[in-house]
RNA sequence: GUGCGUUUAGCUCAGCUGGAUAGAGCGUUUGGCUACGGACCAAAAGGUCGGGGGUUCGAAUCCUCUAACGCACGCCA
């Protein structure tokens, strides 16, 4: 279905056409100056200089070409050649009542679907998830969300970090502790234990624990090197303690990413590549691609019209052992293997993306992915606490996710006790859907690529461009059309041409969902779905402080204002969906 | 050092890819509750868009120089 802003750009060309100018000038968007008029065409300007004519002129000639257009209730030049246009409310409203019946809100659904995968957890085991990993997983499920809207097939995986030498470090730290286990007798060849030799909170302390000693401690260090290398080459104690570390973490992760209402498809990890390792190594080698400098077996990706060094990728340590870039690699080319993708996002700090730039630039080089398949990174800024310096907790430490959400939630239900003159036994619940869409809003409202200051009592607030205030009035709006339904009405009317401004701006709020949808898409950009359902719902909000809906008289009025507010909740809805959170019935 | 990014109201952020008087929220000030949910609405004050130069009818937006801050630059992930 035509977007409202095409079916008006294209009434503009016709008049362009008409007058023997360039069509592509017709160019409509949202009026500037609503004060003026609600859209423009700026046309006339542009093509001026072109035509060698003064801009008025030009856009005189097109709106004489507009007298009789059923589009457009007014259109009006002003110097020095604006064209301003105020929609028809007939028009306005069929357009709408269209759009209620399109399934997709007129977003135009990919006509060629593509398969399209997301990296967005990179969550180690044997670490809790903490604050770092909480933007990927927001903006990812987004972004899988609104690529799902479009019509393509996305496939998240979570990928977890469990290959590389937080591994030994972990190896190292038992051993030391524990040498008696069997996993560390190489002579050992009965069964190992099926219980493992520690608690899901053991290791979250050996982890940290082994990684400050071997900073400080070299042969420390080189014992978890030794550790990692030897996993990796299967020794089998340690392979039987890799898969307690996995089994001990994973329903932990699955569990705090459940809270967080985000899902993965794909519960792949770094080790799911080391069956590829050894043959794209051979492979690179073969082409000649692959070489040893130093050591470690490197290969070149620098490009003539770098600005900077780009240093080569590096594909086995001098040890033999893989490392960050191998098992990216491997994943590629298991990911082509497959799911053949047409697409691999990388939503990533981006302090990662010289990594990526090497990992994309070798892939290509070395034939791992086709030439077509497209591998992109997101790389989202850094979350700052008040401060502006990465968010911590009072102390310093690093903030476990799972004690930023407890926090939320109980600031959230404390504010809906204090708002609330009788007792719910569901404040709880309704506290933790409002929670969420505090973080998440308060996350996704910001542009990705950014840095962001995390406010806990801004994003928490009702009031201003919050989670909160966007599901206060979805709920408001669900209040008001289950009142009606109680009082025995039935939703069947259509929405007729605005009565009033504030409706008026409502319905061409509404109309913007499918454009903004795209765009959302196109830029990888849920901010713009934030600060468009900020935009309907102020809208809505004054809309509905000026017109009495339900005690309108006039029966196929209301229905039409129940109408609009059903399309509105629809469509606020659609987009919280589309954010990774929900609506309460009630808060 | 090289490269990338950021800099917009007191604070937190937008700015639809070059258009009219640069927009929101918070905070401040003011007005509106016998309303379908006032957790709301309406209004005011608040800006040399980091700075200089350039491109053109027109620049927060494009080019150039410059400053401050952040980040990345081979055996971590």
């Amino acid at each position: 279905m035509k977007k409202l802003m095409e079916l008006m750009s294209e009434e503009l060309s016709q008049a362009f056409e008409k007058a023997g100018y360039d069509p592509a000038l017709g160019k409509v968007t949202v009026s500037n100056r609503p004060d003026l008029c609600e859209y423009q065409c700026n046309g006339a300007m542009a093509g001026a200089k072109a035509y060698k004519k003064a801009p008025f002129m030009i856009a005189d000639e097109v709106a004489a070409n507009l007298a009789d257009t059923k589009v457009f209730s007014m259109v009006e030049v002003v110097r020095p050649g604006f064209l301003n246009l105020k929609i028809s409310n007939a028009y306005l409203a069929d357009y709408l009542k269209e759009m209620d019946q399109d399934e997709k809100l007129s977003v135009n659904a990919a006509a060629e679907p593509k398969t399209i995968m997301i990296d967005y957890g990179g969550p180690n085991v044997a670490k809790p998830l903490h604050v770092g990993h909480l933007r990927s997983a927001i903006i990812g499920e987004s972004i899988k969300r609104i690529g799902r809207y479009m019509g393509h097939k996305v496939i998240g995986d979570v990928h977890l970090g469990d290959w590389g030498l937080q591994m030994g470090l972990i190896i190292t730290e038992l051993k030391l502790r524990k040498p008696e286990l069997p996993y560390f007798d190489e002579a050992y060849d009965g069964e190992y234990p099926a219980e493992a030799p520690f608690t899901l909170s053991e290791l979250e302390e050996i982890y940290p624990c082994a990684s400050g000693k071997s900073k400080v401690d070299e042969d420390y260090k080189n014992a978890a090197l030794d550790a990692t290398f030897q996993l990796q080459q299967g020794r089998k104690g340690y392979v039987a303690l890799w898969k307690h570390i996995l089994n001990v973490s994973i329903p932990d992760l699955k569990r705090n990413y459940e809270k967080l209402n985000v899902d993965f498809e794909l519960w792949k990890a770094e080790s799911d590549a080391k069956p590829y390792v050894a043959d794209m190594v051979q492979n690179m080698k073969d082409q000649g691609l692959a070489y040893e400098d130093q050591g470690a077996l490197v290969v070149d990706v620098k490009q003539e019209d770098d600005t900077k060094e780009v240093p080569p990728c590096m594909i086995l340590k001098s040890d033999g052992a893989s490392l960050y870039t191998t098992t990216d690699l491997a994943t590629i080319l298991e990911r082509m293997q497959l799911f053949d993708p047409d697409e691999i996002l990388y939503v990533v700090d981006k302090r990662q993306e010289m990594h990526f730039t090497q990992v994309f630039r070798c892939a290509k080089k070395a034939g791992i992915a086709k030439e077509d398949t497209k591998l992109s990174f997101l790389g989202f800024g850094t979350m700052n606490g008040k401060d502006g310096k990465p968010f911590k907790t009072r102390d310093g430490g690093v903030m476990r996710l799972e004690n930023l959400i407890k926090d939320i939630n109980q600031e959230m239900y404390k504010k809906i006790v204090e708002n609330r003159s009788v007792k719910d036994l569901d404040a709880e619940e309704t506290a933790r859907i409002v929670g969420l869409s505090a973080i998440k809003y308060g996350d996704l409202s910001n542009q990705a690529t950014k840095d962001y200051i995390f406010d806990i009592d801004r994003f928490t607030s009702f009031e201003g461009n919050t989670g909160p205030y966007i599901l206060y009035t979805i709920v408001r709006i669900k209040s008001i059309l289950n009142r009606y339904a109680e009082e025995g009405g039935v939703l069947d009317g259509e929405i007729l041409p605005a009565v009033n401004a504030s409706e008026k701006a409502l319905q061409m709020q509404l109309t913007g969902f499918g454009a903004m949808v795209e765009n959302a898409y196109a830029d990888k950009a849920p901010h713009k779905v934030c600060a468009y359902i900020y935009e309907v719902s102020n809208a809505f909000n004054s809309f509905y402080h000026e017109t009495k809906i339900l005690s309108e008289e006039n029966e196929a009025q209301k229905k039409s204002f129940l109408a609009l507010l059903k399309l509105t909740r629809t469509v606020l809805e659609t987009c919280i969906d589309l954010l990774g959170f929900s609506a309460p019935e009630r808060m």
